[in-house]
DNA sequence: GATGAATGAGAATTCATTCAT
DNA sequence: TATGAATGAATTCTCATTCAT
């Protein structure tokens, strides 16, 4: 087959979102080496030139994703300008101001169809995102919009509850389903930070065109 | 070797079981139809005479484990003489009280080690037993012990975010760290049920005695 | 392809003697699995059924081999009737006396083309024989014919030496080579064993027909 | 990566060099060009502009050595100021004096831990070395200190029986053993040569000192 | 001369499933 | 009902070799 060479980060990149993609598609287990070499039009060998196993990329891919998604939401927790309404409103709203294709923390709950990766990424997005959520709460504690003893295990928990919308997507939940379910997750986080009700309305936007 | 031959619902059942158990401590995919059958000490024929495929087996295992929650928690939500808190007690407390061998509500919470299983009989759990706990929920609106706008949903994201005590199992986190969960769960729930603070004690009993 | 069932001795045995057969003919590193199965007309699983690994059917091999000709060395060894002279010409000749099919240790000398499966058998035919020869030694000081101060290391050094039969005739020796080869060893073996000259000329027997 | 370009023979030699090194370490079916070209960090082209295959370079390693080894023997063995033993003892013992880094005859009797390089050198060393040293021989024959009819099968079957050592010490042996092994090489080289009992001492030097 | 990305033919192994007995 | 030998497609991974740069 023609051979064409490209630049290794290129290729490399290639392939870990073929298979990002493929994996959410089909799921880790059910999605072969054989699958994502064929889609790219490489060979199997050039797969195992850059990842030494099939567990080997998911391990890429997690990085990556989760890579994009802190570093997000760290710029923003670090922005001095910003009350923690203003943060949690950017974080968590499904604005995509200014969007420039990078991962919104928001798309971590719509994401996927599969287990290894879905929750080798949720955990490790709950992990990783909730100190930095955490940090947030804290200072909307300071600024009295929030009101909560334990922020860090206050966010995980919602996290957590969180996924009930992506897995109630598995399920193909109607459009008004997923609606009821988002405004319900919008009360209670507003009752377990202990925010004035309405204050994040952000995350149910009312769409008044199509 | 020696041919056994049993009742075709106690040996379906024997099978039932054992694979449960195989599925909760290796994961579906890790265990194949010969451990199950070496485990047993039967045929390998004999399990496809029960079963059509692997899949199926695992149908089977999610419908029993569910119909025996199901079950149980619907007996508690139909008695005419407890009060809503006083269910919540009996469904989500540790209690055992009469403890006959019968999977409690709250034994959900402390699942598996394996995916495919966890999330099918997760999922599952969370679609049918939600209703059983709303209606439990609104009968303690009218009992004014609760203050809920939607039960339904709400219930369903406590149910989902119940998983972080689950999901941070695995990753051993220590006594402390979980009974701080277990504390912050609590106090989410009150907060989303608009219940009295510690009305939901119960879920985190004292342990004075070791 | 068409499903003949047979009784599972005969079925392994049938897999050992034709991965003996081709691992001789080519090699074992060259001899793939697939050729094994395609040679018997079985298929893959076929083999993995009885083998879990394809060391596992080399070490399979080397053990029968083995215990073949143990066997028969350690029956003779142990017959309180005969002479070391004898034991030894019963042992060491090309008689074929009342030939069964059986392998004879003589004709280790004659083995195979390939690595591991040669050097596994030599090594442990070399272990296991020498010390049930050592002991027709030890017999044949007893009865002054033999002179030796260390029978099993003299032992041990002459097997080994004696693969300069086999790996020459790696190379095509001619008969007539090989025919000075053989009687060279007699002499060293003689020398080494203190025997009178000639007394192993069994090993080297003057064929006036072809 | 840098390019460091170098002279062809020095190129050439540094990978035969490498190769030869890691062939006798891992043995040369399981060490790979990758591992060979990574040790000396050079490009995969550059391992194949200079050898057209792998069993090439094999072939090129066994020459290599074999050149050194006969080279080395030949001085020897046409040093007409020399008698036949002193020559045996040049070629046989530990001597090392002036020892220079270059291979002795000796040293291929403890050489490597795998298998086709083993055997190829090993079979190629028997073949061109022993008639080297069958010539020797036969000046000891002229020189009345050896007795021997057949002095080039004399010398390859001996010299495949020193191999016992070397494959006794792939299973550990102990010094005790090994010395006792090369006690009775002593003796029946001794005998097989028709030399005087002790006459090859220098195979096992007393060592007083440790 | 040198690089290293790319190739692709195989290799070993697994395992759900079938079927003759 | 039960057995267990037999099936074979699919999967992961290896590695000698090629070739565009």
């Amino acid at each position: 087959m023609a051979r064409i060479v490209k630049a290794p980060e290129e290729r490399r990149a290639e392939i870990v979102e073929t298979a990002d993609r493929l994996f959410r598609e089909h799921g880790y287990a059910k999605c072969s080496v054989e699958m994502i070499i064929r889609e790219i039009g490489v060979a199997k060998g050039t797969f195992y030139y850059y990842f030494k196993s099939k567990p080997d990329i998911l391990e890429a891919i997690v990085d990556k994703t989760l890579a994009q998604i802190v570093e997000s939401a760290k710029g923003i927790a670090d922005e001095p300008s910003l009350t923690a309404m203003q943060k949690m409103e950017a974080l968590l709203g499904n604005s995509h101001i200014g969007d420039d294709g990078s991962l919104e923390v928001a798309e971590m709950l719509h994401l996927p169809e599969n287990r290894e990766l879905h929750e080798l990424t949720n955990i490790q997005t709950v992990l990783q995102l909730s100190p930095i959520l955490a940090q947030i709460v804290e200072q909307g504690v300071g600024e009295s919009v929030f009101e909560v003893d334990r922020p860090l295990e206050t966010i995980q928990f919602l996290f957590t509850g969180a996924q009930f919308l992506t897995d109630g997507s598995m399920f193909g939940f109607s459009e008004t389903e997923l609606r009821a379910r988002r405004l319900v997750m919008q009360t209670i986080i507003e009752k377990a930070l202990g925010a004035k009700p309405g204050s994040f309305d952000f995350m149910n936007p009312i769409r008044t065109v199509e």
